[in-house]
DNA sequence: TATTGTTATACTCTATAACTATA
DNA sequence: TATAGTTATAGAGTATAACAATA
């Protein structure tokens, strides 16, 4: 049972150690695809967590401020500033829920509607690449379940 | 053609659009990943970054930082008060480069070797985990290639 | 008592610009 | 002039603790 050893292009490194470290290799993807994230959408001001945050309140009009962050797997202390700078941009905002006075209400604005459908129609095209990357749509399928697997 | 729509178990939202992406899912399951990690490896006192750096040390001894720092995609200026934090512990030393008086050679010390074994035998029990939510070797083999084409 | 939103705080990771000393 | 290391700084992302208002 041989070794092998990995060599990385650039540095000329052996990486074997971090190469063969699914933990490591996540965290690689997960910093590329969010800098090509960065650069393709940059035009529209955003970041990943923002338009995740938008996307999911464009899918669940009416929830409150925990039940969003939640489903992004967020603090919902963290929560607060991130809406705070989507609605003073005016694409979201807080109305008050008539049942329970402790909670805000969350919704899309019309310009935060029309953002959502701009922005959706742009990943889009950046979803396709990762496919193409990926190399068709059986292996993306493949791939989204084996990322599912890992995050139970 | 009909679109299917995907519940979040815990929040029962619909998380459809972030679910299809390749970005989001990769974000939640680096953030899991590391979540796990951190819960796992507190005891060594120990970040993922910090224990990358370790290994790769360990791997190529002598080597200076801008190349042990480009082969981990981090930014050489970033690179610096990490390596602080760890030659402050003793893990690891610049020794001056006789050949480039401008370059540290990387190396690590005793404890630092001691310390990698002790590390690199609790992150096998981590990827072997890992290894068995992916459904076995091959399956685990078939997503670190998937992995490694969308890094491209 | 428990929950919702909020503030404050800290740590990790990343990015950029500018400086110094060497090459 | 280019490179290696460094400093300073800023922005995301995440984590915890504590508080006021409400349930």
């Amino acid at each position: 049972m041989s070794a092998t050893v990995v060599i990385d292009d650039r540095s000329g490194l052996d990486i074997s150690l971090i190469d063969r470290s699914v933990l490591f290799q996540i965290r690689r993807s997960q910093t590329l695809l969010g800098r090509r994230f960065q650069s393709r959408f940059s035009d529209f001001g955003i970041t990943p967590g923002e338009y995740g945050v938008l996307l999911l309140i464009a899918s669940n009009p009416g929830r409150k401020q925990t039940q969003i962050a939640d489903a992004l797997g967020m603090q919902r202390a963290n929560f607060v500033p991130l809406i705070n700078s989507l609605e003073a941009r005016h694409l979201m905002e807080r109305r008050a829920s008539a049942q329970d006075k402790r909670s805000n209400a969350l919704y899309l604005t019309a310009a935060g509607d029309a953002f959502v459908k701009e922005i959706c129609a742009a990943e889009a095209t950046f979803e396709a690449e990762c496919t193409a990357r990926l190399g068709g749509a059986k292996a993306r399928e493949a791939f989204m379940l084996l990322l599912a697997r890992l995050s139970v």
